[in-house]
DNA sequence: GTACGAGTTTGGACTTTATCCAAGTTTCGC
DNA sequence: GCGAAACTTGGATAAAGTCCAAACTCGTAC
C-alpha cells in the first residue's frame, strides 16, 4: 500500500499533530476544491478548537509538499485540490462557482520556440468556464 | 478604421471623461498585464486626482464591456489585459511574476462528452508557467 | 451658452482573504 | 517522563477590492 499523506509527513520529519490529521482528512475526496474558510469550516466540525492560523498554514505546507494543488480559478479565495495528477484540468461553472476535475483530458499543446518566450516552462493547466446542468435553469 | 475604445464606449451611452480616457490610455500595449494597482500608480502620474474607487469600477467596466480580459493568475492581484483576442493564452514566470502573451498558440483540446460533466463551455484557457530568462540565473 | 439631470467620481469606511507574531502547548526522541 | 524543537493559538495586521452618500461633470435640450 501506498503511504498516506500522514505518513508521507512524518517521514519527512513533520509532527503528525491532531490538527493535521484533521485537515487532511476535510481535504481528501473526489472533485474536493475547498476554499480555506470550507477547510476551516469543516475542520471545526470535528475538532473546535481549531485556529484560522493553522489551517492556513497547514494548507500551505501540504502545497509546498505537492500533497494538494493550490487553485486560482475565482478571482477570490484560492482553493484545494487534493488531486494532484499532474496533467488534469479544471471545469469551472460561471454560475455557482462549482468545480470539476477534468480527469481523462489531453494535455495542452507545447509552445513552439517563438511563443516560449526563452523561458523553460513546467506546467501547463487548463480551466474550461461554462454553466453547469443547474445553473444552465 | 475600426473605433477606438473610447468611440466604442460612447456609442454605447457611456460618458467620455477624464478618469476613463487615463485608464484606457495606461492599459493599452502590447504584452500589458498590469494589476489594479499598477493602473491606478500610472493614471495618477497623468491624472493626480484619479481615486481608486474609480479605477476599480472602470477596469470592471471595460471587462463587462468586453474591452479587457481579466486574469488571476497568480493568487494575489487580478491583471487587466487589453489583448481581448479570443484564442490567446498566457506564460507565466514563477519567479517574478512576469506574464506574457502566447500570440500564436494552438487552442486548448476539446472535452469529450463525460469530461463534461453536462456542463456547456463557453472558454478555455491555458496558463504556462515557468521561469523566464533573467529569473534562470 | 446655460441649465439640468443622469451618469460619474471621490474619499473614506468597510469587507474579505490571508499573513504575521509572541506566547503558550504538544510531539517525539531519548 | 524530560526537554527542546516544532506546532498551535488568538489577535493584530496587511493586501486587495467593494460600497456608499455627497459632490461633480458630461452632454442634451432649451
Amino acid at each position: 500500500m501506498y503511504p498516506t499523506l500522514l505518513e508521507r509527513l512524518k517521514s519527512r520529519g513533520y509532527r503528525l499533530t491532531a490538527q493535521r490529521r484533521v485537515v487532511a482528512e476535510v481535504l481528501t475526496g473526489e472533485n474536493m476544491h475547498l476554499t480555506a474558510d470550507e477547510v476551516l469550516e469543516r475542520a471545526e466540525a470535528i475538532l473546535p478548537e481549531v485556529s484560522r492560523a493553522t489551517v492556513y498554514s497547514t494548507l500551505q505546507q501540504f502545497s509546498d509538499l505537492g500533497e494538494v494543488r493550490e487553485l486560482q480559478l475565482d478571482g477570490r479565495s484560492k482553493r484545494y485540490d487534493p488531486n494532484v495528477q499532474p496533467a488534469h484540468h479544471h471545469l469551472v461553472c460561471e454560475g455557482c462557482g462549482q468545480v470539476f476535475d477534468v480527469a481523462h483530458g489531453e494535455t495542452a499543446p507545447v509552445l513552439g520556440e517563438h511563443d516560449r518566450h526563452g523561458m523553460s516552462i513546467s506546467t501547463a493547466e487548463i480551466v474550461y468556464r461554462g454553466c453547469c446542468v443547474d445553473c444552465q435553469q
